[in-house]
DNA sequence: GCACAGGTAGATT
DNA sequence: AATCTACCTGTG
């Protein structure tokens, strides 16, 4: 509690924001190491950084922990927020104009971003994922870190990289409450220990390449590829159906009965190459409960 | 006590 | 090829 107070330099850079769309880009399911503190703002980590964000007047506002570090930091934000892409504009390609349900979800979270996480890391976070709520993933992944991560700067811990998690064996996953997925993870990281250039190469396949190669892995089916490539590898034509996504297309765009191989082809035709986009502002619009759980979409949005 | 949680893999039909 | 089911643990 007697930390130095935080000093916040603005982000001219950063995109234009509001605290709620950033709480939902930082805390909504894609990344799971930000940590909204009393006074709204949130702490994070990715790779080796440590950073504090914030929502002010509109814009975003940072601070690094030490006090060179700012030039770094900077760096570091500018690849995680992949400030290369103009999500403005890749959301206003979004057929919201025909669409009344991902209309009212782009209104509740204007501005909301996909991230461009570490895919390391990406994979790791999503591997502990499976059936697990947003909650209990943080919990999980704090500690993992806890136990096998590098220290950072700030007295805390990195994620264990996928060499660390392979010397380190299954039983201390076992300990944080990782379950099954233990087993999965230690796989995957042996795996990936005899394949050491394995995800550079998915980094640079095409991406249903990509997701082939992913889920070679063991653990990563369809879902969890496709989470790793929208948050960990930038392709924003992933499109992960989860159980949320699954009752929004099933209720509200009312295809019932439809496969998942069905609904991923509607997913494509509907929303295009941003479909990943798309996919992000329905699942926060859903958590948000603002989604009705009754039919909603217009006729013609079916018969695709 | 019991159902459910941002799934996957292997078995069974 | 569609449909079970086991797999771990925490939470309500």
């Amino acid at each position: 509690m007697a930390q130095s107070p935080v000093q916040f330099q603005p982000w001219p850079e950063g995109p234009a924001t509001d605290p709620s769309t950033l709480a939902e880009t930082l805390d909504g399911g894609q990344a799971f190491r930000w940590n909204r503190l009393a006074n709204g703002s949130f702490e994070g980590r990715w790779g080796r950084q440590v950073l504090h964000l914030r929502s002010h007047r509109g814009r975003l506002e940072y601070a690094a922990p030490g006090p060179d570090e700012a030039n770094k930091a900077a760096r570091a934000l500018a690849g995680y927020f992949a400030l290369d892409r103009d999500f403005p504009a890749l959301t206003d390609a979004l057929p919201w104009r025909s669409d009344p349900i991902l209309a009212k979800a782009i209104a509740a979270f204007p501005g909301l971003r996909i991230l461009r996480q570490p895919l390391g890391e990406t994979l790791f976070c999503f591997l502990c994922s499976s059936t697990k709520q947003i909650i209990q993933i943080k919990a999980i992944c704090e500690a993992v870190a806890a136990q096998l991560g590098s220290p950072l700067p700030d007295g805390s811990r990195a994620l264990p990289d996928w060499s660390q998690l392979a010397e380190a064996g299954e039983a201390p996953l076992r300990r944080a409450k990782l379950g099954y997925r233990a087993r999965y993870i230690y796989q995957t990281a042996c795996f990936l220990q005899s394949h050491p250039d394995y995800l550079e190469q998915i980094d640079a396949s095409p991406t249903d390449l990509a997701r082939e190669q992913l889920m070679a892995l063991p653990g990563v089916g369809r879902k969890i590829a496709d989470c790793v490539l929208l948050f960990g590898a930038g392709r924003l034509e992933a499109f992960p159906i989860d159980t949320w996504v699954q009752k929004i297309l099933v209720r509200a765009y009312g295809l019932e009965g439809w496969r998942t191989e069905q609904l991923l082809d509607f997913s494509r035709l509907h929303f295009g190459p941003a479909a990943g986009l798309a996919q992000q502002y329905l699942f926060a619009a859903a958590r948000a409960g603002l989604i009705a759980q009754n039919r909603s979409a217009p006729e013609h949005i079916r018969e695709l």
